[in-house]
DNA sequence: TCTGGGGTCCTAGGACCC
DNA sequence: TCTGGGGTCCTAGGACCC
């Protein structure tokens, strides 16, 4: 059996610790530059607000006083979730942490009578010391079980536990369940799905093996056996990412190009710390650019570059020196650019960097790793900023992005620990 | 005025092989 | 008019997830 544990409104859970006084009132956590609502409360999913709505739509509740808002404060939800995240993986032996807020706890070895009240325990243990509420469904499958962890944050007399452990209990589940919330069917195939007369999960789990395979392929049927009870998605493979991205909207538009270089520069100077924070290289550097898609008034263009190195590389100096390559081979004046970012890909071990039969410049390579290390370590202790490449933007990172209901880094910053107090 | 960020997997089609 | 059969690998784009 699987249990998957789920932080009720993850986001604005976290807000709460620290702001008790919002318990029962509507809240919302935007996206960055405060663009989108990513986050709700119950209250304010009941006023109707939906998912991804775009802030200003709402902005006039929140100066009427009916809503409160946040900015995302990620270093705040990092630090929560990797507390729930230890509490869980000391309770059982096997966990996966699937995103910020979910995880799949495996419950062999766990006694079927026992299972609940284990559950039942965690709920408690992770609200008393960490604040936050959180929803377990137990099922067979992880498909059942993500149902199953719905209908234990729907129905209050579950008490944040529900045990999907038989198969009437499963088949009721699914007949009150609509396509769409099953994990794995979308916004397009719902659409599709319902064409077809299936409208429940039970509709599409008694469907014919063949007629799944035929019009869904693998995918619908990984998510056919997994609703009928056969377990089928495994773990994942969590070594090694297959790329890492760092983007970003602007708060205004920019069309200078020296002006978008300062951003990409920081774009792909993140990107290559991140690479050598998992010691991993990459062959591999994209630089994309959006212009604005909600002015129709404007010329849209939506370029991207790839360059392939040579050698992996993880450098900041490799990586901002070709992303400015990628840069100059695709813009061009006279757009709006609302939106950039950088993509490394093709990834590997930093220790298993090949060559090339031509042979490669290892003096200069040693270098950059030398510099990169002592950068590395300044910026470990003094701020990510400190040290930087003469083409990135002074000031902070996240400078020039609108975040006007930040909350304080209640958790990780000292000064802010000190002055909350 | 104002509309997020970061991932994974699958598939179809093209290039290439014998 | 007529133009094989059977593979592999790579890539771009789509769909999905949180």
């Amino acid at each position: 059996m699987y249990a998957l544990v789920d932080c009720n409104n993850f986001f604005v859970s976290c807000e709460r610790v620290f702001r008790p006084d919002l318990d029962g009132k509507p809240v919302v956590v935007l996206s960055n530059n405060d663009g989108c609502v990513v986050a709700r409360s119950n209250e304010s999913k009941a006023m109707g607000i939906k998912m991804g709505t775009p802030f200003f739509q709402v902005k006039h509740l929140v100066e009427q006083g009916r809503l409160h808002a946040f900015s995302s404060n990620y270093a705040l939800y990092g630090d929560l979730s990797s507390r729930v995240m230890s509490i869980l993986s000391d309770a059982v032996p096997h966990i996966e942490i699937y995103s910020i807020d979910e995880a799949f706890l495996h419950l062999e070895g766990v006694k079927p009578c026992e299972m609940q009240k284990l559950c039942r325990d965690l709920v408690a243990k992770v609200r008393r010391w960490v604040g936050v509420p959180v929803s377990i469904g137990v099922a067979p499958t992880k498909t059942l079980a993500k149902l199953a962890s719905h209908f234990a944050k729907t129905y209050k007399g579950y008490k944040g536990v529900c045990m999907m452990d038989d198969d009437s209990k499963r088949v009721k589940a699914l007949e009150m369940s609509p396509i769409g919330e099953v994990w794995g069917v979308g916004r397009r195939l719902v659409p599709k799905m319902q064409g077809w007369g299936v409208v429940t999960a039970l509709d599409f789990a008694r469907r014919p093996r063949e007629w799944v395979s035929a019009n869904l392929g693998v995918n619908g049927l990984k998510i056919w056996e997994e609703l009928n009870g056969n377990a089928c998605v495994t773990e994942e493979n969590e070594d090694r990412r297959k790329s890492i991205c760092t983007s970003r909207s602007f708060a205004d538009m920019i069309e200078d190009v020296q002006e978008l270089a300062l951003r990409v520069s920081d774009f792909a100077a993140l990107c290559a710390s991140k690479l050598r924070r998992e010691k991993s290289a990459a062959y591999d550097v994209t630089v994309f650019m959006y212009t604005n898609r909600f002015r129709d008034d404007l010329k849209q263009y939506f370029p991207s570059a790839t360059i392939r190195l040579d050698v992996a590389a993880n450098s900041a100096q490799e990586i901002v020196g070709t992303a400015m390559k990628c840069l100059r081979t695709i813009y061009r004046p006279g757009y709006q650019y609302k939106k950039a970012g950088v993509i490394v890909s093709n990834i590997v071990p930093a220790d298993e960097i090949q060559g090339t039969i031509f042979g490669f410049d290892e003096e200069l390579r040693s270098r950059q790793d030398r510099l990169s290390a002592v950068m590395d370590a300044v910026n470990g202790q003094a701020g990510s900023s400190m040290l930087r490449l003469a083409s990135q933007r002074p000031g902070h990172f996240a400078d020039g992005i609108r975040s006007d209901f930040r909350s304080r880094l209640y958790t990780t910053s000292l000064e802010d620990i000190i002055e909350v107090r």
